[in-house]
DNA sequence: GCTGAGCATATTGTTCAACAATAAATATTT
DNA sequence: AAATATTTATTGTTGAACAATATGCTCAGC
C-alpha cells in the first residue's frame, strides 16, 4: 500500500492522523463541516498541539481545507475538482496501462480487485464494491512503477471517495463498472494494452459524466 | 504558481514553512542534516509547537524525514529517488507535451523560461539557469492544465532541487539544456507536438543519466 | 580488548494553561 | 435600515512542564 498510512503508526499523532482521514473517507465527517478544535481534541482525549498537527497533514493531502483564523473545515469537493481529479485519473491511468507489461506483479492485484468486486455484487454490498474499485484503479497505477505516483495516486482516491459521500447510491456509482473492469483486465493479460488504455478511458469519461450529473442533483 | 506557497502567508506557521522550504531548495540546509527542535524553533524565533506543523508539512512534502523519537532530518535522495522522480517526469511531462494544444497559454511561459536560461547563461548565473530550467518544466506540466498536477510537480520539483544540492558543478548540469529547451519548444509552437514530446523524452533520459553519474561520484 | 547490562543524559512526544489576534455575532447609534 | 462599535468565541502562538524514548557512557565480567 501507501507510505502515508503505515499500519502500526509510532506517535499518537499519527495515529490520530490516520483516525481522521479514516473518518473522512468513510463519510462519518461530513464535506463543508467544522472541525472545532476543542470538541474534536477533547473527543479523541488528545491535545490542541497534537490535533493541528494532525490537521496540517490533512490540509496537504486535500480532505481538510484551512481557513487562517476561522478553522479547519472537511474539504467541499465541488465540480471543478471533480473534473480535475478526472483529469488527472485519465492522464495517469491510461497512460499506465497502455505502457503495462502484461505479466507485472500489480496485475495479479487488479484480478483480486475484479475478484472482490464480484463478490461484493452477489452480496450487495455497495461499499465494498467501491472498495474493490478503487484498488483495481490502485493497481492499475502500481503499473508505472513508482513509489511517487502510487502515493499521489492514493491522495486523488481518498478525496475523490470524499465526494463520493455526497452521493447517496453507491449501487449505481459502482454497480455498471465492475464488468468493464473485468473487460480491461482481459484485454491486457491477452496483451492488448492498447485497447485496454482504450477501454479504460471510455470508462473514465463515462463514470466522470455519471458522478458529475449525481453531484448537479444531489440533495443540499 | 501554486497555491503551496501563496505569496502573503497569513498564519505565523506557514510564513516559516515557507522560510524553511527556501532554506531547503536553496542548500542552506543540506540532506541528512538533523533540525533539531529547541535549536530552530529558538533561531526562527517561534515556538516548538509551531515549528512542529512545519515539520509535518515539509515532511508531507517529501523535503524531510521524520524518525519518531529520533528527530526530523533533511530528506537524502538516493538513487532510488532520482530514478523515481525522473520516471514519473517522463511519464508526466512528455505526455503532457505530446498533448498539448500549441497555443496553450503555458507556451508563453515556457518562451519566457527559455529566455531567462539564456540571459542567465550569459552572466553564467547558473543557478538562475537552474531556476529557469525548472521553471520551463513546470511550464510543461501546466499545458495539461490539471491544478492538482501542477502541485504534484512543484513537489517533485522541489525534492530534485535537494537532490541538485548535493552536487556541485551546477553549470555541467544546467547548461547543455537550456538550447534543447529551445528546441523542444520551436517544435511545440510549429505544431510538431509528437517530436516535441520525444525530443524532451530524450533530454530526461540523458538528464538523469547525467544527474545519476554526478551522485554516484560526489563527495560523501 | 570485548561484550553486555544497567544507568545517565539529551531529545522528542505530549499536555496544559495562558494570552494575543482575529472573525463572527450582537448591540448601539445615526 | 445602514453603519459602527462592542462583545464573544475561536483560532494562533507561546512557554513550561513532564513522559517516553534513543543514545552514549560506565562498569562488571570474561
Amino acid at each position: 500500500m501507501s507510505k502515508d498510512m503505515p499500519d502500526n503508526p509510532r506517535t499518537l499523532g499519527e495515529t490520530v492522523t490516520a483516525e481522521i482521514r479514516r473518518k473522512l473517507v468513510d463519510g462519518e465527517l461530513v464535506p463543508g463541516q467544522l472541525l472545532s478544535e476543542a470538541a474534536l481534541s477533547e473527543s479523541l482525549d488528545i491535545s490542541r498541539n497534537t490535533l493541528r498537527e494532525a490537521f496540517r497533514v490533512l490540509t496537504q493531502e486535500g480532505l481538510l481545507k484551512h481557513e487562517p483564523n476561522r478553522g479547519v473545515f472537511v474539504a467541499i469537493p465541488d465540480m471543478a475538482s471533480i473534473i480535475d481529479i478526472y483529469r488527472v485519473r485519465r492522464f495517469i491511468e491510461c497512460q499506465a496501462l497502455a505502457q503495462a507489461y502484461p505479466k507485472h506483479p500489480a496485475v495479479q492485484r487488479m484480478a483480486q480487485a475484479v475478484a472482490a468486486a464480484e463478490r461484493c455484487r452477489e452480496a450487495q454490498d455497495w461499499s465494498g464494491a467501491g472498495t474493490a474499485n478503487m484498488a483495481f484503479h490502485a493497481a492499475i497505477v502500481e503499473l508505472a512503477d513508482s513509489e511517487r505516483l502510487n502515493t499521489f495516486y492514493a491522495h486523488l482516491s481518498a478525496e475523490l471517495r470524499l465526494a463520493f459521500g455526497l452521493l447517496n447510491d453507491a449501487e449505481f456509482l459502482h454497480s455498471p463498472y465492475i464488468d468493464m473492469n473485468a473487460a480491461i483486465l482481459q484485454r491486457l493479460e491477452a496483451g492488448q494494452a492498447q485497447e485496454a488504455a482504450q477501454a479504460l478511458d471510455a470508462y473514465l469519461v463515462q463514470s466522470e459524466r455519471t458522478v458529475l450529473a449525481a453531484y448537479a442533483r444531489r440533495a443540499r
